[in-house]
DNA sequence: CTGTATCCGCGAGGATACTG
DNA sequence: CAGTATCCTCGCGGATACAG
């Protein structure tokens, strides 16, 4: 690291949204509504483990894109839910979304499993 | 794999982007000028190798996202440029961008590497 | 200059079992 | 239900040498 350009924006969002599930997990929180971890867990045909999931949802509660709230009942209850961070870096999907539209439109995609996501409310 | 809903095209989107460098490469070539090997190369300051650099574009321009040209010269000289759909791809840098910017107003960054990138001729 | 080809370390990440 | 704790595989990706 000997360059001296430092704080670039675009490398720090990049960083956000890298590992290998989180853009599916952010998929799943878009619409708003908080979702509880069993939820996340299943709401995926690729198959994410429990690990994956854990530490994924940690890195992004540690990034501040995701909050973490534990009810303290019986049996207990944990919802995962966007900050206003997180709901801005979500504007992504939208685009996202329709690239892969578009793409389809030129492109042969047989084998292209489906995620669950909002992006009706988003829009 | 026994959902039956398949062909999400946000899923789509999320694969052609995932992959270590790709935001990082399709970033330089952000700005629709066409680049050579060796410049995208040098115009990352975290090291990517080149043989990282040489599957991360042969997957883009599977994709469809890149296109290749060669130059029949001596010393040879190879130029890689967004296409159509790579150019739309590109339209994420932006919210991304300013994700990042917004991101670093309340946190305190002082260990990110900087990242070339082009946004103000896509803006 | 723009790449392959080869070797190989290492850690992300998958499987499984267990816990509060 | 919502996670840890462990173990272990596997392939990403780094290093190096070489080629057209």
């Amino acid at each position: 690291m000997r360059d001296p350009r430092l704080h670039c924006p675009l490398t720090l969002a990049v960083k956000a949204i890298s590992g290998k599930w989180k853009l599916y997990i952010l998929s799943m929180l878009s619409d708003g509504t908080p979702k509880r971890y069993g939820e996340l867990l299943k709401s995926t045909c690729e198959n994410l483990t429990e690990k994956m999931l854990t530490s994924q949802l940690r890195e992004l509660e540690k990034d501040g894109i995701i909050t973490r709230k534990v009810y303290p009942e019986v049996p207990p209850r944990v919802e995962y839910m966007l900050t206003e961070s997180g709901r801005k870096l979500c504007t992504i999907f939208e685009p996202l979304y329709e690239w892969g539209v578009d793409y389809m439109k030129t492109h042969r995609h047989d084998q292209l499993p489906w995620l669950e996501m909002g992006l009706k409310k988003l829009a």
